[in-house]
DNA sequence: ACACCTTTGAAGGCA
DNA sequence: TGCCTTCAAAGGTGT
């Protein structure tokens, strides 16, 4: 993580959590012996990337690069990146941000003041400036932050506009806090969501802004007080998505006694609901940004039923069952593939064109591992601020807390799955032909060329301690699967999911990549070298196979 | 309407 | 210590 004051006090136990990734011999081996394939690679990569990235200096390389490369929409695609490309150049003089290792972090998007608008009123999508960023003294959710959880824009073509105050002093956790703001914002002026005109007139609470005004990025219900961009906001304005999404009637702090100091402070109470931290007099606190964890279950499971503001929850005594009820949910922390995942949906998608989920994620799972160290570290580093900022908000939240609050948990789909499993057998059939689906994956990301960074933050990075495991998975039999559990269809039924480490994809297949230490995570690895292997056959037959696969598999028998 | 699917990683419980 | 389970995102699919 770039140590923004250079302070390592600063950074919440940046040293707790190395990164061990694999010998850096090893990487780099495997990169050379797959430099042809992923040549091949490098038009495929460029199309998707080098717009204006091109445009940016190669000292700032690494940030545009992490950036809005999945905008499926060329166009407003591209603008975007001209503006920030222009911001960027903007920016790198002044040393305005000395560590942008990674580009997630350091930028903020702010809305163009020379064209930024739609003729709605929105912000249009391509006018964005992105700059770097400083600690950011107060979360200020706009309007976009108020987002109606409704709006139908969809998230490629979303407004979502972070926004910066700029505080000061750096945090830490400065890449974690981001703005959303469709409205044009300056440090200096009050918080959009503040203004009065976008005060509920008859509450005097700032009002949801309508459809129009919203950003899909934040699908809030009306009643939400607003939300903050993720830390990597930078990509998520091209997935629509919020990493966190806000329960409408705000929520309360499960940990009122929460410490913190004066930057926790800010960021608490600028990532805050009033219900968590000490309530304004209105139901909006001047930052009114509640943490992107917590989700009111009410949200979460019916969004239609919370059309109530903020302020109606908080007036309007609750009974202690219903209290309970509203518990705010705290989500876990993104880890680094659900971040990676985040960014590179929207990208999968435009190249695939493929809508579902499932398929979609297998496809961005070998991508995750084709990713080089680096590319890997920046998500991991991000995925370890996200825990230590979710750790810090939350102390005593426990990841076990939100078991079972999900409606059901999905039934085991053990390896000795019964007949009766066969209808989800069938469907899991065509992700199981990792071979098809390997024409699917064209990691165009995986080319350090294209999205490393350059300066690697991390300590781990720079100094792999992981002894030369050797790239054992080059030797990886191609048939390694996604799933090495008991998911897997019958040809590769391996032992439990842990023990699944020990075949073809053993445990000494670790992904290329990093793997956060002493993470048992690594059950679910599947051998980078497979991607690694099949980038030389991205084609744009991905699409058609992935699609066919499914479409056969329904009708698969065994 | 809702669970499932799929991915990896993190975390906690259990043996 | 290792294994297992659950959840995090997301959106199509199936029931």
């Amino acid at each position: 993580m770039p140590q923004l004051n250079g302070g390592g006090g600063d950074d919440l136990g940046a040293n707790d959590e190395m990164i061990p990734f694999k010998d850096e011999g090893e990487q780099e081996e495997k990169i050379s012996e797959n430099v042809s394939a992923e040549r091949d690679l490098d038009d495929v990569k460029s199309s998707l990337v080098n717009e204006s990235e091109n445009n940016s200096s190669s000292s700032d390389s690494e940030q545009a690069e992490r950036r809005p490369q999945t905008r499926p929409d060329s166009e407003s695609y591209e603008k975007t990146r001209e503006y920030f490309s222009e911001a960027l150049r903007r920016q790198q003089d002044g040393g305005f941000f000395k560590s942008p290792h990674y580009p997630g972090y350091p930028f903020l998007m702010i809305p163009d003041l020379t064209n930024p608008y739609l003729s709605n009123g929105s912000l249009s999508p391509g006018a964005r400036t992105y700059l770097h960023m400083k600690w950011p003294l107060l979360d200020v959710p706009s309007s976009a932050g108020i987002k109606d959880s409704r709006s139908p824009t969809p998230g490629h073509l979303s407004n979502k506009v972070p926004v910066v105050q700029h505080g000061h002093h750096v945090h830490p956790l400065t890449p974690l806090i981001t703005y959303s703001n469709n409205e044009h914002f300056s440090p200096g002026t009050p918080p959009s969501h503040l203004s009065p005109e976008i005060l509920d007139p008859k509450t005097g609470i700032p009002r949801t802004p309508h459809p129009s005004e919203l950003s899909p990025y934040y699908p809030l219900s009306p009643g939400a007080v607003g939300s903050i961009a993720h830390p990597l906001s930078w990509f998520m304005q091209h997935q629509g998505q919020p990493m966190y999404s806000i329960p409408p009637g705000g929520f309360r702090h499960p940990y009122p006694a929460l410490a913190m100091n004066a930057s926790m402070s800010s960021l608490v109470s600028s990532r805050f609901s009033p219900h968590m931290v000490t309530p304004p007099p209105h139901s909006l606190h001047q930052t009114g940004i509640p943490h992107p964890a917590i989700v009111s279950p009410a949200i979460k499971q019916e969004p239609s039923g919370d059309n109530i503001s903020p302020s109606m929850h908080a007036k309007s005594p609750v009974p202690a069952k219903k209290e309970e009820d509203k518990k705010p949910h705290i989500k876990k922390p993104l880890n680094a593939f659900m971040l990676y995942m985040k960014e590179m949906r929207a990208k999968v998608v435009a190249e695939c064109t493929l809508k579902e989920s499932a398929a979609i994620n297998q496809i961005l799972g070998r991508r995750w591992h084709s990713l080089s160290r680096e590319e890997q570290a920046k998500y991991y580093e991000l995925a370890r601020k996200e825990r230590q900022l979710h750790s810090q908000l939350y102390p005593g939240w426990s990841a076990r807390d939100n078991y079972g609050k999900r409606k059901k948990r999905k039934r085991e789909n053990k390896p000795d799955s019964k007949p009766e499993d066969f209808s989800i057998r069938s469907k899991k059939q065509c992700v199981q032909y990792l071979p098809s689906e390997k024409m699917c994956d064209s990691p165009a990301s995986s080319h350090g060329s294209m999205l490393d960074s350059p300066a690697t933050p991390s300590a781990a990075l720079a100094s792999p301690a992981a002894p030369a495991a050797t790239h054992s998975e080059q030797a990886q039999p191609l048939s390694l699967t996604t799933k090495p559990e008991g998911r897997m269809h019958h040809h590769f039924s391996l032992p439990g999911k842990a023990s699944g480490s020990t075949s073809s994809s053993s445990s000494s297949s670790q992904p290329a990549v990093s793997i956060p230490s002493g993470t048992s995570g690594s059950s679910h690895k599947v051998s980078g070298a497979t991607s690694a292997y099949f980038e030389s056959f991205c084609s744009l037959s991905e699409k058609l196979q992935v699609m066919s696969c499914q479409k056969q598999t329904a009708n698969l028998s065994f």
